[in-house]
DNA sequence: CTGAAACATGAATCAACATTCAAGTTCTGA
DNA sequence: TCAGAACTTGAATGTTGATTCATGTTTCAG
């Protein structure tokens, strides 16, 4: 199922979790940078300080670490917006501070965005599973929220993914292509439209 | 201020036009399966039954004729939408169309959706201009729409870059990834979503 | 009809890496 | 202390494919 799984290379000393851990916050800064393609794995060992094969020696291919970096960042994304979200009152406030967890993670965090966006053409699979490991648990919180009557019901799915993507899209925006706007604002006009729709009379 | 501008290369016969034309169209197929980078200038020629030499009499560069195609496909989006959307008597009617329209454009055009998502790491500029002519557009449309009385206020600005990430992600999630629900059922429930808000009751 | 411009050809050039490998160095458990 | 495992090294290999170029062929204005 996965053709990189054959062989793990997994370390078994200190120094190999550290020169692992060190060629892995290159690659974040080298592809960051210079996208995929044009990334060079010696453009990741020099920057690790490490000699070229030392990077065959923990990864079997520039694709291997690539969706490493992947993983590691959908985790990065997922629990620092969680963080933020958890004390959230209701599901709106939820939204309101998910739009503001977002934006400002993609301000601190510009290399992993385009990351994650690139991640698409390289390894489709693992950007699937991204958004839909994030949209089915956005899902399951607006049917608990429904549950809830915090707010009303729908078709959750499609809620979900259209939400994702109005984050995605205003982040991309308002944050990867300019930092001008406040996080506060951003996420105060997306609670408006989705909290009372664009009918609806001005809510708060 | 175009770095590739330097040296059109237009064609001064019919000869020449059917031959550039030509190389377009199998760079669309060629593009769309294999991606930029996987795509290879003697697989475009070879498409287009013409020798490899005769790309570069047309077009300076792989990047040159990946952007001619860019520029070809947002015209095609928008002319596409737009006469779907033009007829619609009110806002939340017209964002029902747009939504339904954009998804039947990806369900036919899943190499051209392909081509302009990598335009964000090929060609950012072209991809940049791409959306933002769009949501310019979609904010005066919003703002028409509000002086119409059709819909409330709001920070039209945001709300277009919004509605338009809804649309892609939808439009990736339910039309690229997926055939199976209908373009209907999905754009009444974004419709829903977007008109009365998570909050208001049920409309219509 | 005719010469110059436009167009077509595809073999040859050239540079850029990804990946391999044979040889050395460091660590660790017993 | 020592053997073998783990790790490191960087030159060499091999492939791929964009771009160039010298040589034809076609078109078309005058």
């Amino acid at each position: 199922m996965n053709q990189h799984s054959s062989s793990e290379k997994i370390p078994k000393t200190r120094r190999g979790r550290e020169t692992r851990e060190k060629l892995l916050q290159a690659a974040e800064i080298e592809f960051g940078e210079r996208g995929f393609h044009e990334a060079a794995i010696s453009g990741i060992t020099q920057r690790a300080g490490v000699a070229l094969g030392t990077f065959y020696v923990y990864f079997n291919s520039k694709e291997e670490i690539f969706r490493a970096l992947v993983t590691y960042m959908s985790h990065l994304t997922r629990t620092w917006i969680y963080e933020r979200v958890a004390e959230s009152p209701d599901r709106l406030a939820a939204e309101r501070e998910g739009v503001k967890a977002f934006v400002e993670f993609v301000r601190q965090h510009k290399n992993l965005y385009r990351i994650v966006s690139e991640a698409q053409f390289v390894a489709e699979d693992a950007y699937r599973d991204y958004y839909t490991t994030f949209a089915n648990s956005y899902r399951e919180n607006l049917q608990l929220a429904a549950d809830n009557s915090e707010i009303r019901g729908g078709d959750f799915d499609v809620w979900a993914w259209a939400l994702i993507g109005m984050n995605v899209f205003v982040g991309m925006r308002f944050a990867a292509w300019e930092d001008a706007q406040s996080a506060d604002d951003i996420a105060e006009s997306i609670t408006d439209l989705i909290g009372n729709g664009m009918l609806g009379s001005k809510g708060s």
